[in-house]
DNA sequence: ACGTCTCCAGTAAGCGCTTACGGCACCTCG
DNA sequence: CGAGGTGCCGTAAGCGCTTACTGGAGACGT
């Protein structure tokens, strides 16, 4: 038996060894639910766990067992917040990242992973310093949109695992989004067909987040190709942010701008300002404009109108996310087993040489913002009938 | 210099030890900042971390210094998510915890610390052993309410640093919450003497809620005490959720009672539902009945009508909440110092016999939905003028 | 009765860091 | 010119676990 004695502080291990008098080795293997350990000597260890309220250290047991447990996600935080205006109203920007999240941790919970959040400033100049802090607390990175650049994912990847969310095709590393290019087009088929409009607009998103520019450049081509026309340009380039779709509305009518008879939005959150800034003006939403979003937040129904909109399956999109990182994860530590030569069906034996890119499946969702009829019956609400 | 080789896997501390020439001790203090390594040195040791991509383990460092810098935050997930309905539109019911955990990270991030995020479901059999996992992996959790009965926090409060949210006063640990009861007697008075409505009713949040508990009292109270009837019981439980609040309003309309003039939901999801049920059958809010909300989620002002309620300091809860914690685990540590009798001013050394309960002030909003006049000024949205 | 096999349980060697301690230059001053 | 600093840096002892290896005790076959 161990001599080690841990009194004052937190017990340990051997704590519990010494009270129910086995030894360290045993203790481990009833943690762990090895099932040498026979009954008799198990309750005894078990007893004398709930007896000390010993809880097994997670960084020790990470160090000797290699692995963590824990994936990390980083985000981008948008308004900065280190000084006096402490806690700007930036939340609706964060709607997405935290429904991701949340279905990272869901699917991660299910293997006993947990999830280490952080968001970061992108005009941090200890950037660096920060991802690498939280690289070394966990096996895998999962990041957001416009965090780090391709450069900084591919240097930091050397090092650990990494996936990222909606990044663009072909990164440094694997990938996973929603398909925003099929519904824009459908998008703009819808406006243009079925509503018969003519003129219409994309407000973009952050010009270099590569959802953005997929929805631009999709949405646009389409209704060029049908026919139609689709202001562009600087007078158009938001944010992602509800306050930039009011700003871009404000501006054009101060201007005393024609506005397009339909615009589509990067996404719901811009959407929201737009419709906002409409009703602002005494403009009609359908009626004198129509606006439609992306994303299908849980508010996108609640709007007056309702909002029309594409439905992102965004707790898919991060339960994908773990899922590839998890992969990643576990292929990774058996790197002397088989020496070579495993041609068995796509594995992912650390064959990130060139870099997944799963793109998951997403919905038109007409709703009335677009001049689409009301649905008659009264909407359900959740899972009441 | 030690012989030890890590070449095939990730780069250890050893390999920058021997690439830079120097002794894993000195690799060490760069990697701290320490002052004593000359230029020279560090140079070396900075180049040799930079080829290799080292990233040191977060485990080891843990291990070996006694910090994780790692905070738990568990809150409540509300839906069963285990199998086929894989994910129910739960999101709406977890802004209020995303708020909270945005503030506790942005502090916890000046410090160093990182938040490992973790939501159970409370009929989770192995609850114990989940908050367990989560303890081991942190030096402290913050335990969002609804999470653990007060025996289970004094449980595990034994063996780490536990502060609670919204939690009772009284409690077995340290807590922060809002100040429910000042302001919603505030809002019985605005309810009852300012609009002069006579009959009205308290939906309720989780029956076991402390927030919920004083939230109905207070209000009832206050409304009798002006001489108003406060409808309650078992037809006025909800569940904090928007869905809640839309069963009992069209309950209450199927069985033909008569609503009362106003209604105070206790929390602004359930504001909506109630509003939403409303208009779903043509009453007109506030104008037949009036409803209030709490919390101030930044929907409520985007509602129609815009919806008064209470505004809570969220994320300063979340953040005071980081600073208790953090304090607590400070204080930890010399515990072999001073042997007692430190007499200094309120100091937290070890002394959460009589824990602390932090409320924050909050503040009646007036919008639209209780009767008031919508605000003439075209309202800003964010920083915008 | 003795070898052998099976089960349990203990011993000890790390996992990758931090840091107390000590040694070696080199410098300052009596 | 030697005692005593002072500044850098290396040595080595852990931190609290996991687990390969080893050993002892029965159970069993011959």
């Amino acid at each position: 038996m161990d001599a080690r004695a841990t009194s004052g502080a937190t017990p340990t291990i051997y704590d519990v060894a010494r009270r129910a008098g086995v030894s360290i080795a045993s203790v481990s293997r009833v943690l762990n639910g090895r099932d040498n350990p026979r009954p008799a000597t198990r309750d005894r260890v078990l007893k004398a766990i709930s007896e000390l309220g010993f809880v097994p250290d997670g960084a020790a047991r990470a160090l000797s067992s290699r692995l963590k447990q824990v994936v990390g996600v980083v985000f981008r935080r948008v308004y900065g917040t280190d000084d006096g205006g402490m806690f700007e109203d930036e939340s609706e920007s964060l709607l997405f990242g935290d429904q991701i999240n949340r279905g990272i941790e869901i699917v991660a919970q299910r293997r006993g992973y947990d999830l280490l959040v952080s968001s970061v400033n992108i005009d941090e100049h200890t950037l660096p310093n920060r991802i690498m802090t939280i690289a070394g607390k966990c096996d895998g990175l999962i990041l957001h949109d416009q965090v780090l650049s391709p450069a900084g994912i591919a240097s930091i990847a050397r090092t650990v695992p990494v996936v990222t969310l909606a990044g663009a095709e072909g990164g440094p590393v694997a990938n996973v989004r929603g398909d925003s290019a099929t519904s824009m087009r459908e998008m703009a088929r819808h406006l243009v067909q079925d509503h018969g409009y003519r003129r219409l607009a994309y407000i973009a998103g952050h010009a270099d987040s590569p959802d953005n520019i997929v929805r631009g450049r999709s949405f646009t081509a389409e209704v060029q190709a049908l026919g139609g026309e689709c202001l562009t340009g600087p007078a158009w380039q938001g944010d992602y942010s509800a306050g930039s779709g009011v700003q871009i509305v404000r501006g054009l009518i101060a201007l005393g701008a024609t506005l397009p008879r339909a615009i589509a939005c990067a996404n719901d959150q811009t959407a929201l300002g737009v419709i906002y800034a409409l009703a602002e003006h005494g403009l009609d939403v359908p009626g004198d404009v129509a606006v439609t979003g992306f994303d299908d937040l849980p508010f996108a129904r609640h709007l007056r109108p309702q909002l029309t909109t594409v439905r992102q399956p965004i707790q898919e999109i991060g339960a994908k996310a773990f899922e590839v990182l998890h992969s990643m994860i576990t292929a990774d530590a058996p790197v002397s087993d088989a020496p070579s030569s495993s041609a068995e069906g796509g594995s992912t034996r650390r064959d990130w040489s060139t870099p997944q890119d799963f793109v998951l499946p997403t919905r038109l969702i007409r709703r009335e913002s677009c001049g689409c009829p009301p649905d008659s019956r009264p909407p359900v609400w959740r899972q009441i009938s």
